[in-house]
DNA sequence: CTGTTAGCGCCTTCAG
DNA sequence: CTGAAGGCGCTAACAG
């Protein structure tokens, strides 16, 4: 466990020179720069990135807020981001706040204690009044979760337009019966779909009808579960829209099992365009999200947060949302006609 | 910012007696201990945990090695790890290696720098002879993948046997030719189910055809070029053992697409248990692995060992794996009857 | 171009 | 029960 001490003594210079060849200041001589290198490699030297951190003030980490890393979406965004991160030469630090407003703020101390440069919330689980203290401490950016009164840089994508897109496009297949099925009540990604999905309806001069409102599916379970009280319904709808390709599939499944006809008995839309989607019988009509730019996006911004320090100016890039046609909600027949 | 100075000056202590309160020291009066606490809310102070670790010579964070997390077998394991390692109060530091040996290496770094504690590989991309001198520098465990020289903790799953199970239940559905398509020359998980793979055939008097090995399928569009040679084959199997539930969801699907029923023309089994396999159509017959409980093992492992100092010890924790039957590999009335 | 020096914020002997 | 002082390893003035 060498250290920049050993390194000056090996080489009878001063701590001042090699720290200089670390960090390749300029204003070193050839020759002792090329001593101090072979030093380094002789005794195995790395510097120590807890002094440096202590030194430098910052860490060269970031945090990435996720609900759950086993949902697709939030897996892919993981990985975008780390590999971003990455390239940026920052660690990514994952914290799962399994949609708890407690984990979330306690993981939030990472940016009080410094243990990370700046925080990417991919969720948001407390009102923003919680949060925004943190930013005394250090950048915030939000990304896919997004928030009014949030006064940081926030990466989103255009959810009202998706759950718009994917509604008209269901009501263009005829339907005039459509269940909505999402998940969180205060998630502003849902709000914001159940608005587009609202003003599909209402541009059709369809009423939104509570009864088909499936607010609390998140996942597989969940999309079995809301078919299964769909069906109960006196007049059960005719299609669905929902919020993740996890709660289609579920929803396709049950069906499936209940001798239901997708797309004729039962229209399907997803979200997310995962791989899911393709593997389904019939595959899965979705909306893409561009996943891994906004994940670029936020990174980039975050690492230039970081640098400039102004961490309380609201910027919004918002990137597009893309309705992908497949089976579930366009009889085969007429599809490849 | 303030610091444990700020805190002494306001309380008219001195630091240590500060420091003593942060710690939980004994040997604190109530009344100081409750000033301190006091002081500390009033300044909004939280240790700087850069300051700490340089100190205490530890950080309080572990990194895992993955692939990808993209791939849900790792997403869960990085889910469970998450979790455990918060459970200990330890940070997690996801490191992507794309099954690049470089970047395993790069990342390996972090335990020299001393950015982590400690150091979770559940994947393997170099000779273990590279990896070893990290040891000097903190304690690896290994998760999942596994390697005879490593003289390390290991926690693994029985992947022979696993690989044996589902062999032995294709041949007992009457197969013979069974096609063999796992990911990774290198791992020896894939190594070791191969192995079982071969001895469920050998103690059947079958015999391996190398014509029906396919080893470098990792997922869904692997699944899809597999199936794709496997039907172009001269006498072409008609069963076929995957390493991934994933592999075997887009066999299915492509099987699906050039009219084959499965499982009457072709049995397939996958591996881990995803959710997919009980979504498809017909429902995926696998190996279930329980990577939750490996995960709190591997945790629990490297804490100890961070504690204990001694990283040199070789350790074997097997957790059995489980064969989980389902409509993939037996005709639905057989399975029904 | 190179070295001396003073901390970054914290904890831990060692003395009271 | 409390405090003074040194140092973890590194970098950035400030002098030469």
């Amino acid at each position: 466990m060498s250290t920049i001490e050993d390194v000056a003594k090996l080489t009878g210079l001063s701590r001042t020179t090699v720290s200089r060849v670390i960090n390749n200041h300029p204003y070193v001589s050839e020759d002792k720069r090329k001593l101090v290198i072979e030093a380094m490699n002789k005794l195995g030297y790395v510097p120590n990135s807890s002094a440096r951190s202590l030194r430098n003030q910052k860490t060269d980490v970031i945090a990435l807020f996720v609900p759950r890393i086993t949902n697709p979406f939030f897996s892919q965004l993981v990985e975008s981001t780390e590999i971003a991160a990455a390239d940026h030469g920052y660690q990514l630090i994952i914290c799962q706040t399994r949609y708890s407003p407690e984990k979330e703020l306690n993981y939030m101390n990472l940016l009080k204690t410094k243990q990370v440069d700046g925080v990417i919330l991919a969720s948001l689980q407390n009102d923003w009044e919680k949060i925004e203290p943190f930013l005394d401490y250090g950048p915030i950016v939000l990304c896919n979760e997004f928030e009014d009164r949030a006064n940081v840089p926030t990466v989103k994508l255009d959810q009202v337009y998706g759950g718009y897109i994917a509604t008209k496009h269901l009501i263009e297949q005829g339907h005039t019966k459509i269940a909505y099925c999402c998940g969180g009540y205060r998630s502003n990604v849902a709000k914001s779909r159940e608005i587009g999905f609202r003003q599909a309806l209402s541009e059709h001069k369809l009423s939104f009808d509570e009864r088909y409102a499936f607010r609390d599916a998140f996942n597989i379970a969940d999309g079995k579960r809301v078919f299964q009280k769909m069906i109960t319904l006196p007049d059960p709808p005719t299609a669905v829209f929902t919020g993740s390709d996890e709660v289609a599939a579920g929803i396709l499944s049950e069906a499936r099992k209940h001798g239901y006809r997708v797309p004729e008995d039962l229209a399907i839309v997803g979200f997310d365009n995962q791989a899911i989607t393709e593997l389904m019988d019939p595959m899965i009509t979705t909306v893409h999200q561009p996943v891994k730019e906004m994940a670029q996006k936020a990174v980039d911004i975050i690492v230039e947060k970081i640098q400039s320090r102004k961490y309380r100016k609201k910027e919004i890039y918002e990137f597009p949302l893309q309705l992908i046609v497949r089976e579930s909600t366009v009889s085969k027949k007429l599809a490849k006609a």
